[in-house]
RNA sequence: GCCGCCUUAGCUCAGGGGUAGAGCGAUUCACUCGUAAUGAAUAGGUCAUCGGUUCGAAUCCGAUAGGCGGCUCCA
């Protein structure tokens, strides 16, 4: 029969597999057989179009972590009896299984785990596909009440779960075998595959990483099992550079260099998820504010102000409450007073801190008429909200109880409002490459259908979403769509920034409204006179001030460029007879605005340096003999360069400019 | 909010039913002329908080607070 073997046209014996096709190609895992993925044991059906796929590429790697999770469940129902099976798809890195045991899994286990593991690999057990038929499945999977589920709920299981696809899905129903050395099946678990052909090929570059509980399809009324994590990787070396991957990751985690660097802390006095700010982190949230602010006002903004509480009624005219009374914090009850036998004489009122500065812009709006000609009419400022995060989700400055939010409202006219969310999408991109993020994908959050949360018609809904999405589209971005993640009054564009990890973090957020005005009766006089309800549009730049500056130390790892760096310059005299002499050059620069400073410790020289290296100071300035002699200055630079006897003009004249011009 | 783990000096951590240790940091003194650690001395802790068990608790138990890893949530 003749295929297609990699675009090439071959003839082979009918019958043939991938496994023989591909016999000499070690590291090929799975074959991609007219688009799909199988396993390399199938026969491949004449006139297909097949290729190899190694296990280095993502389909490659995605395999090979699924097979070591079916390895994983299997060590650990041998471990621990009676276990439940839960589902156990790959992720990014890695793969995970849930399972329901008895205890919680304990640091040990782990260990023990990832042994049985390895002993399964090092028999080279080979995975087996069966196709079965439902009732085959149910009778198979008699003693696993989650597979029994899954089996109940067909197709939908896609929608359970990241990744409970693999499981079932897609057609026929299918059991993976694992099979040891003397052809007994010593294992099995309901799934889709494709698997590898043989654990071997999982080698030694797998890990078991951490557990932790895990909703069963992720709704938190259902049973909490334990879920393992685990990695597994096509070498050991491609193991060791992910562990170093996550070793970078933590020496740049921002709560750690929040404490090295002096920049911020979270006193417990405080409460969880309310940060303060240190000196020198409050430079850097200070220049970021003035840069933001000063663009802002640049493009058409107007700085305005508003305060972090209010009666509570003004939640419910927006709408918030009680959709989201949850997650702001419970009212205040003031005013309220009583006579000697404790009865009311004066109702109270209850007061709410603030978690969105929408309504107060609003109030601003309608403060007084307002005409067509005023529009678009652009209200900006930092406002400091405050949402009650569940406690378990509060996490260093990237989820805060307490934030403050770089928020801005456009009031245009429907007509306008292409071209502002336009405006707004371009200036929110400028102003995330100002600082240094370049690399973004932005995501359309939709309403869904099914839920009750939003508000507004359907109209209403499909030509606020398809603003949004032509002008995404216009950027020439990657666009991801996020069906049901709208706020209840109106679809968002959100920007993700990558940052110097490969992380991505949910920055700005651009959102159509066409609720709120009609909730606070907003209007605008028109050109013939009439009164008309203007579109607003919401927009928060770096989404909170706090997120933004726990993301840009970590994108920088604390080596702030200079324009943002708390400390600008450390001069350190080569010994102490050079104090004086550079003393005055900190003089000049900072009458040039310049955050300089002297380091006239008694250290020696070789400390001072390695203190300024692990402080990150952008510009190390050092004067010796030489350097007085030529009234000069030698520079030494983060990364270890150095320059030696510039002349003093030009230290100060580059150092001022680098800063200015926000170079890194 | 849920599950698990954790909380000892400013930081990183060791120890462990008989009232505490190291390194870094801080302070003081001496030293100090060329690019990542000079030396010595000193100070610093109700072992998160509260309650219980015990002759005795920092150590064991419980509650609370805070943190960490996930899950759920994220206007």
């Amino acid at each position: 029969m003749t295929i297609t073997v990699s675009g090439e046209e071959t003839s082979v014996e009918a019958g043939t597999t991938g496994a023989a096709l591909f016999a000499d190609q070690k590291t090929t895992v799975v074959m991609r057989v007219d688009g799909e993925l199988q396993d390399l044991s199938r026969e491949i059906p004449a006139g297909a179009a097949v290729e190899p796929v190694d296990v280095a590429e993502q389909d490659g790697l995605n395999v090979l972590r699924h097979s070591a999770a079916h390895v994983m469940a299997q060590a650990v129902q041998q471990l621990f009896p009676g276990s439940k099976l839960g589902i156990g798809p790959y992720v990014t890195d890695g793969f995970y299984f849930d399972f329901d045991v008895a205890e919680p899994f304990t640091p040990e286990d782990l260990k023990t785990i990832e042994k049985a593991m390895q002993k399964i690999i090092n028999q080279g057990q080979r995975f087996e596909r069966e196709v079965v038929s439902e009732e085959e499945a149910k009778r198979a999977m008699a003693d696993e009440p989650y597979k029994l589920e899954l089996l109940g709920a067909g197709d939908d299981a896609d929608e359970t779960a990241e990744g409970a696809g693999v499981e079932v899905g897609g057609g026929e129903i299918t059991i993976y075998h694992n099979v040891d050395r003397n052809g007994e099946r010593v294992w099995a678990d309901l799934c889709r595959g494709p698997h590898l052909p043989h654990t071997k090929l999982i080698a030694n570059a797998f890990a078991v990483m951490r557990s932790a509980a895990a909703y069963w399809r992720g709704d938190q009324n259902n049973q909490q099992l334990q879920r393992l994590y685990g990695t597994a990787w096509p070498t050991k070396d491609d193991l060791k550079a992910y562990k170093e991957r996550l070793a970078e990751a933590e020496r740049r985690d921002h709560r750690r260099l929040g404490v090295e660097l002096d920049l911020f802390s979270f006193p417990d006095e405080l409460g969880s998820g309310l940060p303060v700010f240190h000196p020198k982190g409050g430079i850097i949230k200070r220049e970021m504010e003035d840069y933001v602010r000063r663009r802002h006002i640049e493009e058409g903004f107007e700085y305005v102000g508003t305060p972090h509480i209010s009666k509570d009624v003004l939640f419910h005219t927006s709408g918030h409450l009680p959709y989201y009374a949850d997650s702001m914090f419970p009212p205040l009850h003031v005013d309220e007073e009583r006579d000697a036998e404790g009865n009311v004489t004066k109702e109270g009122q209850e007061y709410r801190l603030k978690a969105m500065n929408c309504p107060m812009h609003n109030l601003i709006y309608r403060s007084r008429g307002r005409s067509y000609r005023e529009l678009p009419l652009r209200m900006f400022e930092f406002g400091s909200v405050y949402r009650y995060e569940q406690s378990g989700v509060v996490h260093g400055l990237t989820r805060v109880r307490g934030m403050t939010q770089d928020d801005s409202h456009s009031y245009v006219t429907r007509e306008q409002a292409p071209a502002e969310v336009e405006h707004l999408l371009g200036f929110v991109l400028s102003l995330l490459r100002d600082f240094g993020l370049h690399d973004f994908y932005l995501e359309l959050s939709t309403r869904d259908e099914d839920s009750e949360k939003f508000i507004g018609t359907e109209e209403q809904w499909e030509q606020a979403t398809d603003v949004l999405r032509r002008v995404a589209e216009d950027t020439g971005l990657e666009l991801v769509p996020d069906p049901g993640g709208a706020a209840y009054y109106g679809p968002k564009i959100s920007v993700q920034a990558r940052d110097a990890l490969g992380r991505t973090w949910q920055m700005s957020t651009i959102q159509y409204d066409f609720n709120q005005p009609t909730r606070f009766g907003l209007e605008y006089q028109a050109a013939d006179g009439s009164r008309q309800e203007p579109v607003m549009i919401h927009s928060a730049k770096f989404g909170s001030i706090e997120r933004f500056m726990g993301v840009l130390v970590e994108h920088y790892a604390g080596a702030f460029p200079a324009w943002l760096a708390p400390v600008q310059v450390r001069a350190i005299p080569v010994a102490e007879p050079f104090n004086d002499y550079l003393a005055e050059i900190v003089k000049r620069l900072k009458t040039r605005g310049v955050r300089a400073e002297l380091d006239d410790g008694t250290e020696r020289f070789p400390k001072k340096i390695r203190t300024a290296s692990k402080d990150k100071v952008p510009f190390v300035l050092i004067a010796g003999g030489d350097d007085h002699d030529a009234d000069a200055v030698s520079f030494r630079f983060r990364d270890g360069e150095q320059e030696n006897q510039v002349p003093v003009e030009e230290a100060i004249e580059r150092i001022v400019t680098t800063i200015e011009q926000r170079e890194v």
